[in-house]
RNA sequence: GUGGGCGUAGCUCAGUGGUAGAGCACUGGAUUGUGGCUCCAGCGGUCGUGGGUUCAAUACCCAUCGUCCACCCCA
């Protein structure tokens, strides 16, 4: 049997495509990627936090133990293999788990930690407005503060964020899941009451009742949600300990003028959050709609073999956040080039390119672009058109013969100049103040 | 994994049982070396792929792949 993908037709009818999910980022859309990723970088350094960079791939026992056995995440979303040597690895399908993993491994833990990430996340689903295999997520960890003032920080981080990054749209969703003990009870008594309404439970929903019934809560089946009405709440379960941190919480970010909302039955898809859980949530996203989720999690340190650590910390989905920007028409405006070089006919080439080099040289702030590719003149000026370019910087038989260089402002009806190259450079840096 | 919508030019989309069109983009010209506006011309498609029905399929049927949306799940 031969591979066809030597002969060339069958290249041509075949092109090779990207991989189902796993999206192309192009050059129109790389600029408000740049625009949120550069306010992030500056809202985390401005509170004092650090970037850690870690590997796309762990060990897949690392994800079997923080995020959970039963979950749906490593139950069928994890893009999982054997190394050549035989040891499962998996591609990261979110980043907690890796940076608790870094942080014991590196003994980090003798002081708290401040950090941020960024980076892609793998997950096999099928994809959906907001929702891909490869994706991108922005990180906030706090790692060694027992207290809520830490939960109360990383929500106002994100709220900052938002702030950063104009955005007005997003409401706070706030639920205090309690600690392991607290969750327990109220597992018990929630799963005898959900068995006692089984038959109008779906599929779904009857499996988690044995495997994970608190996952229950927030199910969008509107019979599941009618039984739900009626059925016991977590509030009811809580500690006087989980009680004070909550309203703890709740004044924290009543004083600092961030509103929220309470809902009870947000319960989070990992297995590790306990405390308090968040979620930033749109209307204008479709069915995806947590744009940043969150909380607390205590108990992941020791998950995954280290010492018992206090632990918050939330992520943001990257595109669902540009979906929203783009809803919202939060574009950042463009730097636009200052000139473009042409010649007018490509007998000039190298004296145009001396030229750029020469201007490079003394102005490194200067914005331009030289022309390639032949053309008419009126090409030439079209290119230069498109380029968004301030003004073009025109060359040829006439401008070499007396060392000229030709000024046409693009933007404007000012004069056309005729400028010595030797005092090109500083017109350019006059003009544009560079 | 389940359900539904959609695959026609680089992009956005019309269209018909008799092998295809528009707008935008691109190239050239009207304007010997001067863009934008206008006009003219040109380039560009085995109508996703494979099979079936038919004298004839881009159109109808089946399959398959891709894509989008929703379920599920989650950021």
């Amino acid at each position: 049997m031969s591979l066809s993908t030597s002969n060339p037709d069958h290249q041509a009818r075949n092109p090779v495509t990207g991989v189902r999910g796993m999206n192309d980022l192009l050059p129109h859309e790389t600029e408000i990627w740049q625009f949120m990723e550069q306010g992030f970088r500056l809202v985390l350094q401005n509170h004092g936090y650090q970037e850690i960079r870690l590997p796309l791939i762990e060990r897949t026992e690392l994800f079997q133990h923080s995020i959970g056995d039963s979950t749906d995440i490593v139950q069928k979303e994890m893009y999982t293999f054997a190394d050549r040597n035989d040891e499962s690895l998996t591609l990261r399908p979110e980043g907690t788990a890796g940076v608790m993993r870094a942080v014991i491994e590196h003994g980090l833990f003798h002081q708290p930690q401040r950090l941020w990430y960024m980076g892609p996340m793998f997950r096999y689903e099928r994809p959906q407005k907001g929702r891909y295999r490869q994706f991108h997520q922005f990180g906030v960890e706090l790692l060694g503060y027992q207290g809520v003032e830490a939960d109360a920080e990383i929500i106002a981080i994100s709220a900052r964020l938002w702030r950063f990054l104009g955005i007005d749209d997003l409401k706070l969703q706030l639920n205090m899941l309690g600690s392991e003990k607290s969750r327990f009870r109220y597992r018990q008594v929630l799963q005898t009451y959900l068995r006692q309404h089984a038959h109008r439970l779906d599929e779904v929903s009857k499996l988690r009742l044995d495997t994970n019934p608190l996952r229950i809560l927030d199910s969008k089946n509107p019979e599941v949600r009618a039984v739900l009405e009626e059925a016991p709440l977590l509030d009811d379960f809580l500690s006087e300990e989980d009680k004070l941190r909550c309203s703890h919480l709740c004044t924290l970010l009543d004083d600092m003028g961030i509103d929220y909302h309470k809902n009870s039955r947000l319960v989070r898809g990992l297995d590790y959050y306990d405390g308090a859980v968040f979620e930033w949530v749109t209307t204008r996203l479709g069915a995806q709609n947590a744009v940043c989720a969150g909380g607390r999690y205590d108990g992941l340190a020791e998950k995954i073999g280290g010492s018992a650590t206090p632990a918050a910390g939330f992520a943001i989905g990257l595109e669902r956040l540009v979906a929203l920007l783009e809803t919202l028409n939060q574009l950042p405006t463009t730097s636009h080039l200052h000139a473009y070089l042409l010649y007018t006919s490509d007998q000039w080439t190298s004296a145009a390119f001396t030229l750029a080099e020469s201007l490079r040289d003394k102005l490194p702030q200067l914005r331009m672009m030289v022309h390639c590719g032949g053309g008419s003149m009126k090409s030439r000026l079209r290119r230069a058109d498109k380029s968004k370019a301030e003004c073009a910087l025109i060359i040829g038989e006439e401008e070499l013969r007396d060392s000229r260089v030709q000024i046409k402002h693009m933007r404007s009806n000012a004069e056309t100049l005729l400028i010595h190259r030797d005092q090109l450079a500083a017109w350019l840096q006059e003009h544009f103040r560079l």
